[in-house]
DNA sequence: CGTTTGTTTGACGTTACTCAAATCTCGTGG
DNA sequence: CCACGAGATTTGAGTAACGTCAAACAAACG
């Protein structure tokens, strides 16, 4: 009784602030832990909606989940981010919605048995402020996107995007003097499927955002943000913060804690 | 003690199953009630971000509010609808989305007080889960959104809407044989905002669609849906149910109760 | 080394945007 | 009851931007 379970003494849900597991009583914990299923999931790869069936309530460790839709026509669209620290529950949910899930870069989901996860919102007022505060930041991210889908030009699209996932994927993050560099880790396709444009209209964004002299990319899908007040203005954007990461204290950052 | 309070005797909130305050007890209600605001908020008037800020939340009793966003160039978007029922939570909302909501339609909007809020949640849990869910459809529906917006035609868009808003507008809704006729609230500024085109191009997305087939557009915008399943095909909608509403089912819906 | 998958480039077509003007709608006041 | 005016819608012509298609190129993998 009361001792941290091995599958949790390392995953982010429990050891970072402000994330689910980390309120939990130790006791809580174990209970929660032993009636819960982890699972790796590499790029590319589905969550099956059989599986989504049993298992409809999660939380993200790590990587980056897109929900994807699908056209009539074959195009396909990925309608939101699910990041590390989400609480997701798709109880209730279309069964499209269930069946819409990939990973986007490998990522680690920890399945909560919805019973188990009720009862824990029930006792712990913590708890329940942080599923409920996960819910509304889901919310929030949307209609952020949303704003970014109805902007005129693909250029103005991807500065947007890079200004934000500057600082939801902060691990990779390496700063030096006002030059900054971080890795995208995900496919111009799956960008573009997310901007609602063409892997080619992407390619050409960033060479757009590259010659105006905002960016630079290098190999490996590293961007170096050389400019980052041009990169906001060419975002059109009145409303990202340029320096202090104020506008996105809600957004729960992943920041390295000691080096 | 226990009576039904005056302004929640008619209010959809509290008479409509589903609807967070139809399963308050009698005294819950009472309580609630006396430490809550009431507004009616007149088509094109925004909330203030000011107020807002003492009652961050709220339910919606009837109409629709849009969550306004403005690009640096002046563009704006509507990137969220909020309709009856939803129960709207904006503790912890960055400032500009304060400042951003405004009535599309004649809103009726209760503020809850915040604590009071807390403490039904906190003893009541079919509240707690009305509450949760309106949150989780809230999500969704976004989902739906920004699938929509990332569609390529302005007449997929246009026609993914009426779709979509006949199920969540069913109050002036009248179905006679196959035909089915129904009134647009919005102006087509507004809706040119929401589909991330331009009011002119609305008007032309109307003109292909009647032009189809599939819709015929009468005064004071009435829309008659001709063909519903051509509809759903120049919609390019793959997962848009053609015939029942089962598609909608966890959309709560006003349809009349009597007549 | 060959295969597969993703990215980039170029030429071309389509679509929605832009801007301007005409028309319509509706509320207001004469 | 009609005239007026503000705001919204519609229409048209020209332009800018992205989509489309095809081919070359690069990267990852076995």
């Amino acid at each position: 009784m009361g001792t941290i379970p091995t599958a949790c003494a390392k995953c982010p849900l429990h050891t970072r602030a402000g994330y689910f597991c980390s309120v939990l009583s130790a006791d809580e914990l174990e209970h929660l832990s032993s009636v819960s299923t982890r699972q790796a999931i590499q790029p590319g790869d589905s969550l099956t909606e059989t599986f989504l069936d049993s298992w409809p309530v999660f939380g993200i460790a790590d990587g980056v989940l897109g929900v994807r839709r699908h056209d009539a026509d074959g195009r396909a669209t990925i309608a939101a981010f699910l990041v590390p620290g989400d609480i997701v529950d798709l109880r209730g949910a279309p069964s499209e919605m269930l069946s819409s899930l990939s990973a986007l870069t490998e990522v680690r989901v920890c399945y909560l048995e919805p019973r188990a996860f009720e009862a824990v919102l029930e006792k712990n007022a913590a708890a329940r402020k942080i599923a409920w505060t996960s819910l509304q930041q889901q919310s929030f991210r949307m209609i952020e996107q949303t704003a970014a889908l109805s902007k005129k030009r693909a250029s103005e699209k991807l500065a947007w995007f890079i200004c934000t996932f500057r600082h939801m994927h902060g691990r990779d993050i390496q700063v030096s003097q006002s030059a900054e560099v971080f890795r995208n880790p995900f496919r111009n396709i799956d960008l573009a499927d997310y901007l609602g444009i063409r892997p080619e209209t992407v390619s050409r964004a960033f060479r757009s955002l590259e010659e105006a002299g905002a960016i630079k990319v290098h190999r490996s899908n590293l961007i170096q943000v050389i400019d980052r007040n041009l990169l906001l203005v060419l975002a059109s954007a009145s409303s990202l913060s340029a320096d202090s990461p104020a506008e996105f204290d809600n957004i729960r950052v992943l920041l390295p804690t000691g080096s």
